[in-house]
RNA sequence: GGCGCGUUGGUCAAUCGGCUAAGACGCCUCCCUUUCACGGAGGAAUGACGGGUUCGACUCCCGUACGUGCUACCA
């Protein structure tokens, strides 16, 4: 295969989601396979839903995932300018072009025209009356007013939009890497609007026109898509690129994991869990939505679990880098069923990556997690993170897991131990404090035969003092081994939460 | 309503006509560990339905059902 080119347009309308980030993904994956370039474009085109500082926001997740374009896109680059609205005089001179050449018209009906019309032909058996070949000859446009009405409406500074003329029964047939052929029926396919009364082109112009100047080779989009996509292929044999029409890959949609209909931002905040990759703040409502990174996810396990939501390898494999994924990555297997998302496996993957991690790593993902003001130097944090790495599932359950590194218990669950609390029990708590002194070595293994030693001579057994001592450092029934823990914290601390609870007993 | 796309356990999914239908998540049991987790060993749980084609169909074809998407001067 030659060198490939493909595109990624987010619309900066907020946030950055589920769906969105895996087209991402999938482009970066197919570009780095076959050696091409990934290329990002902003569609900034549309005023009405374009936010503030989305843009920056889009690059920080690629940033984020290890999927930064190419080329720098944020300045000049070869396939430049990256912004659509940078490149509004093009769109009108090939709307322009596709009016002459008899393949558009001018429209001059008004919201309201469009609604009487909607109105007036809605019948039983269609219900939602298109503007089409059967109905544009009713409406006001340059294919139904006569030239000279047309001339002087443009004269006039009348406010048009161009649309396309879908031709008349005639079958439109493409092949969709994914799916193979799909045929469409031109008869009803509406004549969409190729660019706004406001000059500024629809996503269906923009699109055919970028891919074209951009030398876009393959194209991938949500399924969402598809019954667009014969205006967009007539499009590009009317403006007689068809010879350099990209190949188009229509990805399944990302599902709501309850019920049905394709996951949104409301379903997560519904059921608890992030659909943006990152933490995203609407600047005009002030509305703040968490994405996964602050939700406690490694960049490698979101971009893992996210390859994995509509693809696999065919073999048992599932934990692959962002690197293997681009060796291993393949079209045809691309799913071509929508995939419901699962959080819980979402978080499999990220207890996976966490395991894996090496702790002096993990130690400066967690940092920002303890919750008290106190400093700990990077390698205590390092041990810290060897011995509770393997149950947390986010990084942000560092803190409820290993709290006790970092604080004396406040809450302590004693009412675990009170009821078989004995003199006994008490006494062998404070021999054994007292023989701390006498450790050579403050680790494991020296704690652990100590206490085995003292407990025999109080004739306990590890049943009776175990779960106390456990109470006493942790404060709950959790933690890795309660010796670990002790050898970590240090003597005084140990002697300290040992006394503290012997005094409340 | 029309059109497009889809349909293997609760979820993600393998299978490209030979199936006693992989594997993973989740769930359950047991072992390990006198906590929790990790790890190990098991278990329950699947081809939407009806017709064809075929020696043989989860796999191919047709219908139906269901789901989902589109049907905006939004993408």
């Amino acid at each position: 295969m030659n060198k490939v080119r493909v595109r990624f347009a987010p619309s900066p309308t907020g946030g950055l989601h589920l769906g969105g980030m895996r087209t991402v993904l999938y482009n970066y994956l197919f570009a780095k396979k076959y050696g091409g370039d990934f290329i990002l474009r902003i569609e900034d085109t549309d005023q009405t839903r374009f936010v503030e500082g989305a843009e920056a926001y889009i690059f920080d997740c690629l940033d984020w995932c290890g999927m930064t374009p190419d080329e720098s896109t944020r300045k000049e680059g070869a396939y430049g300018p990256y912004r659509q609205s940078e490149r509004k005089a093009s769109y009108y001179q090939y709307a322009k072009q596709l009016v002459d050449s008899g393949y558009a018209y001018y429209a001059f009906d008004t919201q309201e025209d469009l609604e009487r019309m909607r109105h007036e032909y809605k019948t039983a058996e269609n219900p939602l009356p298109m503007y089409d070949s059967r109905l544009r000859m009713n409406m006001r446009n340059s294919l139904s007013l006569s030239a000279d009405e047309v001339a002087e409406l443009l004269a006039k500074d009348t406010p048009y939009v161009i649309r396309i003329k879908m031709p008349e029964n005639e079958t439109v047939t493409f092949t969709d890497m994914i799916r193979g052929e799909i045929s469409f029926d031109t008869n009803l396919v509406d004549d969409k609007v190729l660019l706004k009364a406001d000059g500024m082109p629809t996503y269906h112009l923009a699109v055919v026109a970028d891919d074209y100047s951009m030398k876009i080779t393959h194209a991938f989009r949500g399924e969402e898509w598809l019954p667009s996509a014969p205006v967009h292929l007539l499009l590009w044999r009317y403006l007689g690129w068809e010879a350099s029409m990209p190949q188009w890959a229509h990805l399944p949609l990302i599902l709501k994991p309850d019920g049905n209909g394709k996951l949104s931002k409301r379903d997560g905040d519904r059921l608890g869990f992030p659909v943006f990759a990152m933490n995203w703040r609407d600047p005009r409502t002030g509305e703040l939505t968490e994405g996964f990174k602050e939700r406690g996810f490694l960049p490698e396990a979101f971009v893992n679990m996210l390859a994995l939501l509509g693809w696999n390898s065919g073999t048992e494999q599932e934990l692959f880098s962002l690197e293997e994924l681009t060796q291993v990555f393949s079209i045809e297997r691309i799913h071509k069923g929508g995939a419901k998302f699962d959080f819980e496996k979402a978080k499999w993957f990220n207890h996976q990556y966490i395991m894996k991690k090496a702790d002096d790593e993990l130690a400066v993902w967690m940092r920002p997690y303890i919750r008290n003001g106190n400093e700990f130097d990077d390698a205590y944090l390092s041990k810290v993170a060897s011995l509770i790495k393997e149950r947390c599932h986010l990084l942000s359950e560092f803190w409820s897991q290993g709290h006790f590194f970092f604080e004396t218990p406040s809450e302590t669950e004693l009412s675990v131990i009170a009821d078989k609390w004995t003199d006994g029990k008490k006494a062998f708590f404070e021999n054994w404090i007292s023989s701390f002194d006498g450790i050579q070595e403050w680790a494991h293994d020296a704690l652990e035969n100590g206490f085995n030693e003292t407990m025999a001579a109080a004739g306990l057994k590890k049943g009776d003092v175990l779960l106390p001592l456990r109470i006493m450092l942790v404060g709950g029934k959790y933690g890795p081994g309660v010796f670990d823990i002790a050898a970590l914290i240090g003597k005084d601390e140990t002697k300290k939460r040992i006394l503290n609870t012997l005094a409340r007993l």
